[in-house]
DNA sequence: TTAGGGTTACAG
DNA sequence: CTGTAACCCTAA
C-alpha cells in the first residue's frame, strides 16, 4: 500500500464510514457537524473527507488500480453501459476492462453470496467491531456484550459469533486496533478529542471508575440499514429491468454507500492474492445492498 | 460546499 | 522509479 502525509486512522476511518452510513454520501458538511463525529474528525475537512471516501473507493473497486481515472474519463465518453449476461467468473466481475461496466446484480446475489470465506469475514467483522464501537459512541467504550448486540442488530450474525467475537476482540487489541479498558473496548489512537493524531501517548489507559449499570445498549438513535427499508427494495430491484439494474449498479458504485464501505475495508484487508476473489464477492454483495438503497433514494 | 482533476509526499 | 494516498485547486 501507499505512503501518507497525515494518514486516516482506523477511528478516522471507522467515524467516516459510520457518517455515510448515517448522513449518506456526499454530506461531509453535514458528518463533519454530527456531534457523533466532530470530536473524532475535528481534524479533517469536509473536503479531506470526500477525498478519502474517493480514495477508499477507488482502491477497493479497481482493485487497487491506479487505473481508476484514466478508465472512469474513457467511461464517460461511452454510451449506456452494457449489459453482459456473463457467467462472470469472480474475477472479471471486478476488472471491468476499463470500457464496460458488467453488472448483473440480480443474477449475482444469487450466485455467490453464499460463499464464505473465513479470512474475509474476520477482516468484515473486525471492521464491525470498529464501527460498532464509533456507533455506540459509549464514553468508556463499549463491552462485548453491545457490540455482539450492535453486530446482531446491523447484519446476519455468525453461528458462533459469541466465540468469534472473543477471538477477534482479542486480536484487535494485541495489535493495538483497540484498547481494552475494564471489559470495555475503545478504538486505540489518541483521544477523541484531542487536536493532534496518534503522536499523543497511546497509552490513555485511564482507570475509568466501573459504571454502575452492566448493560451497554446502543441508546443513541445510530440506525442502520433498516431492515425492512432493504426488505421493501427487493422487490423492486426485482421488477427493475436488467440494464436499469446495471445502470443503478454503477452508479452505486460510483458514489456508493454502506455497503461499498464494507467494500472498501474488507478489500483493503484482504491480502493480494485474494483480494480478487474478495473484491468480487464483496462487489457483487455492494452492488446489490447499494443498489436497493439507491433504488428508493434516487431512482 | 461538493465533485473532480491535478499535484505532492512517501513507501515499496 | 512506480504506485498510492493525502493534499490542493477550481468549476459548478
Amino acid at each position: 500500500m501507499g505512503a501518507p502525509k497525515q494518514k486516516w486512522t482506523a477511528e478516522e476511518e471507522a467515524a467516516l464510514k459510520a457518517g455515510v452510513v448515517k448522513h449518506g454520501a456526499g454530506k461531509w458538511r453535514t458528518i463533519l457537524t454530527d456531534p457523533e463525529f466532530s470530536a473524532i474528525l475535528r481534524m479533517r475537512s469536509n473536503v479531506d473527507l470526500k477525498d478519502k471516501w474517493r480514495n477508499i473507493n477507488v482502491t477497493a473497486i479497481w482493485g487497487s488500480r491506479q487505473k481508476a481515472k484514466l478508465a472512469l474519463k474513457k467511461n464517460l465518453l461511452l454510451p449506456a453501459p452494457k449489459i453482459d449476461n456473463n457467467h462472470m467468473a469472480l474475477s472479471t466481475a471486478v476488472r471491468h476492462d476499463e470500457n464496460v461496466l458488467e453488472t448483473k446484480p440480480l443474477a449475482i446475489c444469487g450466485l455467490s453470496l453464499p460463499s464464505h470465506n473465513s479470512k474475509q469475514q474476520l477482516s468484515r467483522l473486525d471492521d464491525h467491531i470498529l464501527e460498532a464501537i464509533i456507533s455506540l459512541k459509549e464514553p468508556r467504550g463499549s463491552d462485548r456484550n453491545a457490540i455482539a448486540s450492535y453486530i446482531e442488530e446491523n447484519y446476519q450474525s455468525p453461528t458462533n459469533l459469541g466465540k468469534l467475537l472473543r477471538t477477534r476482540l482479542k486480536h484487535m487489541v494485541d495489535i493495538g486496533k483497540i484498547i481494552k479498558v475494564q471489559q470495555r473496548y475503545k478504538i486505540s489512537p489518541s483521544s477523541t478529542g484531542s487536536e493532534k493524531r496518534r503522536y499523543s501517548s497511546s497509552t490513555l489507559l485511564q482507570e475509568g471508575r466501573p459504571r454502575d449499570s452492566p448493560e451497554a445498549e446502543k441508546s443513541h438513535d445510530v440506525n442502520i440499514l433498516s431492515k425492512s427499508q432493504v426488505d421493501a427494495d427487493i422487490s423492486k430491484a426485482k421488477s427493475m429491468t436488467a440494464q436499469e439494474a446495471a445502470v443503478a449498479a454503477a452508479k452505486a458504485v460510483a458514489e456508493a454507500e454502506a455497503a461499498i464501505a464494507e467494500a472498501e475495508l474488507a478489500a483493503r484487508e484482504a491480502e493480494a492474492a485474494e483480494a480478487e476473489a474478495e473484491a468480487a464477492h464483496v462487489f457483487a454483495k455492494a452492488a446489490m445492498k447499494a443498489l436497493k438503497c439507491k433504488t428508493s433514494l434516487i431512482w
